[in-house]
DNA sequence: CTCTTTTTGCGTAAAAAATACACAATAATA
DNA sequence: TATTATTGTGTATTTTTTACGCAAAAAGAG
């Protein structure tokens, strides 16, 4: 136990990261909790996240905090807004840089085992810490805007998936409903789609198609933006 | 002059908010810089900004420190990154929430005066300070994006305005050329521009007619955005 | 097991939107 | 005074979007 201090010679608020970490289980968006083992707020349901270390930059320490708080590494965070309403935290001032994330939600470990992450509906988000349901809605409207601009399924979806699959994921993020073959062409048409597993064209067997990404054009289109219109 | 502390238990961040200033002359977009007075980079060109205060968000902080550099006041200011490099400023770790914002040139009172706040158009902008060239391509990235959400001409252009500079922002921003029929009427499909001052249908002169910005309906596309496909 | 409901594959016709493009008159510039 | 650039005006063509029906198979209900 060290009692060293640190001393500047004007305020300086403190600072945080969080993560809001998106999953889809085929039929409506999740969201990743972690339930606060410390006081302030302990008990409540949280964003996984914490202070950030002085050697780090935000991004860094945003996912650092996931690992250790839900074994979740590997994920690519990005940072969305940066919260400083003054009396956010009881303790001090603190801001906190908020990212988000899209992960397959099989990749969480201990889905709701002892290191205390739970995965939650949208709708069925209880009362969280600190400012973290205004964080939330701001999350949820950047996922809404850029599943306009980049693709977000490869992150979201199983290797292997369905038309509906995909149109279930991108109804359940816009909220609204699409014609089925209309939702297809515009999907084929961009090119991102693979067909795996093609039936044989004599099996009149009335199964579901099956596609998976063509990883290099994702990350193409990913890198590059596009327009969806719904 | 006091000689006040100030004592934390954990290393804590020095944290300050910049602000990227747009303009636009009728040809070009430019960006407005400050000369620095004082040591690190004293004399180079930066963005408005400064250290955040314990009694203010970000975005206060922001304007506060646009005013007190520039003048420049009753500034619509945006969020739009927060920058955490580890070694981006030289005398401590400190990290820069940067902010946007859209203003009529002439708005800004001593242009090139002693405030030594001064216009630049984006391709002859100087070295600047810390890593506000980072801060710059990225806010620049960001206008590009906008423009293509949410209209952005009435805070650049003047009151009253042809459908020539209107384009010419436009093709500025983007860097790409528009048909003008195509481009004109695309822009009125919208529903935001007034046509002011009509000429009278006998007067035969050919000059350009002039257009402002229907207020109300210019605020609802602007909140709720729009996608413009160029 | 049978019946009902839902999902799937398949493609086209109609409507809407985007694009390319010409000419004559005026204003600005050389 | 001559040359160049800008402005107003509208249409034909191409491309994109949208709405939509049917029959077979799978899934679910009873």
């Amino acid at each position: 136990m060290n009692e060293q201090m640190y001393v500047y010679k004007y305020p300086h608020p403190a600072v945080t990261t969080d993560c809001v970490i998106f999953g889809f289980d085929g039929v409506s968006i999740k969201l990743l909790l972690i339930q606060r083992g410390i006081e302030p707020y302990k008990g409540a349901w949280a964003f996984p996240g914490g202070f950030l270390r002085m050697d780090e930059t935000a991004e860094e320490g945003a996912k650092r905090e996931l690992f250790e708080e839900t074994g979740l590494k590997d994920v690519e965070v990005e940072q969305f807004y940066t919260f400083t309403s003054v009396d956010r935290d009881p303790r001090e001032r603190v801001l906190t840089i908020a990212h988000y994330a899209l992960v397959r939600m099989k990749d969480v470990v201990g889905g709701d085992d002892a290191a205390g992450a739970q995965w939650f509906a949208y709708d069925e988000i209880p009362s969280l810490a600190f400012d973290h349901d205004h964080i939330l809605r701001k999350a949820m409207a950047h996922l809404k805007e850029r599943i306009c601009f980049r693709p977000i399924g490869f992150e979201l979806l199983p290797e292997v998936f369905t038309m509906s699959e995909l149109q279930n994921l991108y109804e359940a993020v816009l909220e609204v409903k699409f014609d089925r073959r209309n939702f297809a062409n515009k999907m084929l048409k961009l090119g991102i789609l693979t067909e795996a597993e093609k039936r044989a064209a004599d099996a009149p067997t009335r199964v579901p198609n099956k596609y998976s990404f063509n990883a290099a054009k994702y990350a193409e289109l990913k890198q590059r933006g596009f327009r969806l219109e719904f």
